[in-house]
DNA sequence: TTGTATGCGTTATCAT
DNA sequence: ATGATAACGCATACAA
């Protein structure tokens, strides 16, 4: 015991300039004898915060999310911000809405990985919500801030280096149709081709789900394929994979027979057979970006109106490595 | 207005049998039309919990982690609970020990999946604490309840495969010394080594830490061996591969010139060129099985008195692939 | 079955 | 600079 009230100890805690040196280090010393913690609860209830952004993400288990996620991990707890995660794949999307975890208090700001989910998925009626950032991926015109990779600009590096080495049939392999990331991936593909003079021909696009299997399916088409591209671009480092170790299980050898080249860079792709050459996206630097934005609005609500479109676009870069190589004409 | 008390309110949505089927009606209808929402952060306070699970996770980024933190997710949500993460590989490490989510009543039990943590990281003085739960690593000789794969096991059929197939000089690429999954795969491989009758060699161990680049390492040892075993174990599959890729930039051929057995089974694994045998653990279900017994410690805190040594092993399985092959003598 | 009143542990306001 | 006190929003004991 200090012998202090319990104004003085809180202020001792969290205003410690307020309240008399010698105060507050018997109440420092008092806290540290008993072992006295505060309860964030209270805390929180009185300040109305929550203390913690909750994050939307459509794949915990997946490194391309998880990466994003560490960095946002990083940032938050340097702001003394808790992490939620939330994933939306759950099938328990019955219970309501994600956009629970806001209007419930339990955070004070939501971060969106996920794409696929419209910005109006988390307008209850009509009451205001606390702040939420999309990273990486959104609905087309959305007015929430966001955060994202130039995909097109990735994509498009993509087809110059793969023109540059002399290809003039190049196929693209798919992400799902419905994501964003699947469709400015695409787009930027497109341009280049029209660009460097090349036509796109629609045997030439493999579907895929920027999965390892989906990837490997895309081998198969290729295989069955006439007239076929002597270079492939994919929206995935995943399906590039799957790709190559489908080509490889029939005796078809990357560079030599096809050039490959993946999109995000995953930790494999360097020691991948073949090493792939792909392109980069800073991942951990998108959640720090991000969770950084987020917290900004946060602690300055006031300073971003609603409705102001807040965009922050990270440039993606290729990483040449052994799966593309120049054509014999080249 | 449903023209009722607060009490009448709060019972009608955390305790819906104690009220008037009528009164409960006109009461969620009003909670509808008001767009009324529980504040989690006072019911918590009253209530004297939480919410939420904390976990400690040694870095989100990892996809062998992230997968378990999936399973964990999916069953927490399904309680009820949160999630919280917290990676024990930042460093903020100054801000104190990780041990505050609990005094703080930030969270109501931790799951720990960070082995090189001890377990008097928690302790506050002599404090008592929420429900701890150690998943896939611990330390040795913890008294807290602790899930975990089968390690030694697992290692043991990897020589198993090894010693079948003919190979009797296996060589071993270790993770981190300081690591319990290192130690116990060790263990596992040196015990099957004895039941074969085949030696243990040092030279035959290799310095690793999980990660592909250290694989790559390895290889460039075992290509400067004099005397190389012609089956190589590891400790995890980003080893395997990153000892497969250097090899391969080496000229050397897996499984022709020596047999790999990676651990984990990891995506890629089965995609890699060749494709990687290996030890199964099944990630997502450790993740489920840890945050049931968790919740279970938290609903019933007393049924588990402290000091009872809860374990609960996961089987691992051997799954061959093509990175291994029988010697010619065979 | 429902209402009244009190307290959960903090912090903010207002005195002193 | 410090103490007394109210209030944050909810859940419960008790009364009606």
């Amino acid at each position: 015991m200090a012998n202090v009230s319990t104004a003085t100890v809180s202020r001792a805690l969290s205003t410690p300039g307020s309240v008399a040196e010698g105060t507050r280090r018997a109440v420092i010393e008092a806290v540290e004898r008993s072992g006295y913690r505060v309860n964030q609860t209270a805390r929180n209830l009185r300040r109305k915060q929550a203390g913690a952004i909750v994050v939307l993400v459509p794949n915990i288990g997946n490194p391309f999310f998880s990466r994003i996620l560490a960095g946002i991990e990083a940032t938050a707890s340097k702001a003394g911000l808790n992490v939620l995660i939330a994933d939306t794949r759950q099938p328990q999307a019955d219970e309501g809405p994600l956009g629970e975890y806001l209007h419930n208090n339990h955070a004070d700001g939501m971060l969106v990985l996920d794409g696929s989910l419209r910005d109006d998925f988390f307008s209850h009626g009509n009451h205001a919500h606390p702040p939420i950032v999309y990273a990486c991926e959104w609905s087309e015109g959305t007015s929430l801030p966001s955060i994202r990779f130039d995909n097109a600009g990735g994509s498009a590096l993509a087809v110059d280096h793969l023109a540059g080495l002399g290809h003039t049939s190049i196929g693209h392999i798919l992400g799902p149709l419905d994501n964003v990331l699947t469709q400015e991936r695409r787009r930027g593909f497109e341009a280049a081709l029209a660009r460097h003079g090349l036509r796109v021909r629609n045997d030439w696009y493999f579907d895929g789900d920027f999965t390892l299997a989906s990837g490997a399916n895309a081998a198969l088409s290729w295989l069955a394929l006439a007239d076929r591209p002597t270079a492939i671009t994919t929206s995935s480092d995943e399906m590039a994979c799957g790709f190559m170790s489908e080509l490889y299980r029939h005796g078809v050898h990357v560079p030599d027979d096809v050039s490959v080249v993946g999109f995000d860079d995953i930790d494999i792709a360097e020691r991948f057979i073949p090493a792939l050459t792909t392109i980069r996206q800073p991942r951990m630097e998108i959640g720090e970006v991000a969770a950084n934005a987020l917290i900004d609005l946060i602690r300055a609500p006031d300073r971003t109106p609603v409705g102001t479109a807040f965009t922050k676009v990270l440039d993606a870069t290729l990483i040449v490595r052994s799966s593309t190589r120049a054509t014999a004409e080249a």
